[in-house]
DNA sequence: CATCAAATGCTAAGAGGTTTACAATTGGTT
DNA sequence: AACCAATTGTAAACCTCTTAGCATTTGATG
């Protein structure tokens, strides 16, 4: 009945493992890389890609997911300041599984394959975070299946919402679009709208144009950790 | 537009990192190991329990799911011999996250949280196939989030059959349940039914009592990895 | 300030899944 | 052979989501 807290706050995705890093191999790492730009919207990364560097977001938001063939986008994750994507493709020596999408306008650090693979055999320890960071991976995938299947839509929105602000304060405002909180969620805006009148009603939110204001976080969190019988 | 499809042809889990292991290490870890045994349905492991060891199945197959508060239980899994699970608590340093059910009677080797860890150490490659594993589970994860977001319930039921045919032959039969392959699948018996029903009047399968008969796994298999526009 | 594209609110029709209930079948057991 | 529990087949009511469409609001731009 407990749900995975044990890592990031964020709606998935447990990619905080840079700074879970020994100071030096973070500084290293960050030290060789290049730093770039995206702007909004622009696409970072394109499932397919044969890349194998990853990046290291220094401000703003990225949105991990996949354009299925006929254009609708699946986002599993958003991932902020701090956190890291890409690895996966070097780490399981497979070329991109997921595109990524500049949410806002974005600063990335560029980390070379060769950069990684030398800090993972200089210090045993990395790889050891590594495994650890991917095995929070799994179960945060758990959890989405899991909730996909047996939570309301109602229930799944709150807990994205939740997820996008991170623990903080009385009051959090959130910017995003309707449209987009919808494939984050994994359901159409007409159902989306719907359940955020449901939360608006009930006190927890209120919605404005391109952003969502979150009253209570805190509380909410709580009390979804332990759901009535 | 292509399907992750690098590594296990079980329903999830690329598990077989066992398999993967260098031959010494594969066999140490074995040898180390105790032997069990597990009665049809019985509970292997609890999710919320504190043990790290993790388990190589010998024989059987084994279920890996959640059970719900209010009974309900989602698969994620089904593993078969050669396969291993449980490693996920020992290097997510984490309590277990899921339950595992015998699906039939099985034959099992526990091995220690202190072999694993010696294994990690004193070969680094150990780490390595381990991250490659882990990465794999997580585009598996991936695959799953968006099957269940974008595929109708037939497509993934046929996903799901043809998961569980481990590729070979002309015809495969497969013990199981519809009940189980429900939960499998997470929909309903009686969507399962109605699924189950087109995909044999279709001529794909055939339904037994406790069985289904996939009948052109490979052609089908092939078919699911283009799905038209 | 006028205009326009983006975003939101809303409705109605349709599809599909769930629940509940019950009947029919199967395979093992006494 | 008779019986029983497990499994499967089916039907109907109910509920939720999706699609498609259109009106309204908002914020930016010229």
């Amino acid at each position: 009945m407990v749900e995975s807290d044990h890592f990031s706050r964020t709606t998935f995705a447990a990619t905080g493992f840079m700074t879970a890093l020994p100071e030096d191999v973070h500084r290293r790492l960050l030290n060789h890389g290049l730093v770039r730009q995206f702007a909004k919207g622009e696409l970072i990364q394109q499932r397919g890609d044969p890349g194998r560097e990853f990046w290291h977001i220094r401000s703003g938001n990225v949105q991990i997911g996949r354009y299925s063939f006929d254009g609708k986008l699946s986002i599993f994750a958003v991932l902020g300041p701090g956190e890291s994507f890409g690895e996966q493709a070097f780490l399981g020596e497979f070329p991109r599984m997921v595109d990524a999408i500049a949410g806002n306008d974005v600063t990335l650090v560029r980390i070379g394959e060769k950069e990684l693979q030398e800090a993972i055999t200089s210090d045993p320890r990395v790889a050891r975070i590594l495994l650890k960071t991917m095995a929070h991976m799994v179960q945060q995938a758990f959890d989405l299946v899991n909730a996909g299947r047996n939570l309301s839509t109602v229930e799944r929105v709150a807990r994205a919402l939740l997820g996008l602000c991170e623990g903080e304060g009385h009051t959090v405002s959130i910017s995003i679009t309707q449209q987009e909180l919808a494939d984050l969620v994994g359901v159409s805006r007409v159902s989306l709208g719907k359940a955020l009148g449901k939360l608006e009603q009930s006190g927890n939110i209120e919605r404005n144009y391109g952003e969502i204001v979150v009253l209570n976080p805190l509380l909410s969190r709580r009390r979804h950790h332990s759901p009535a019988p």
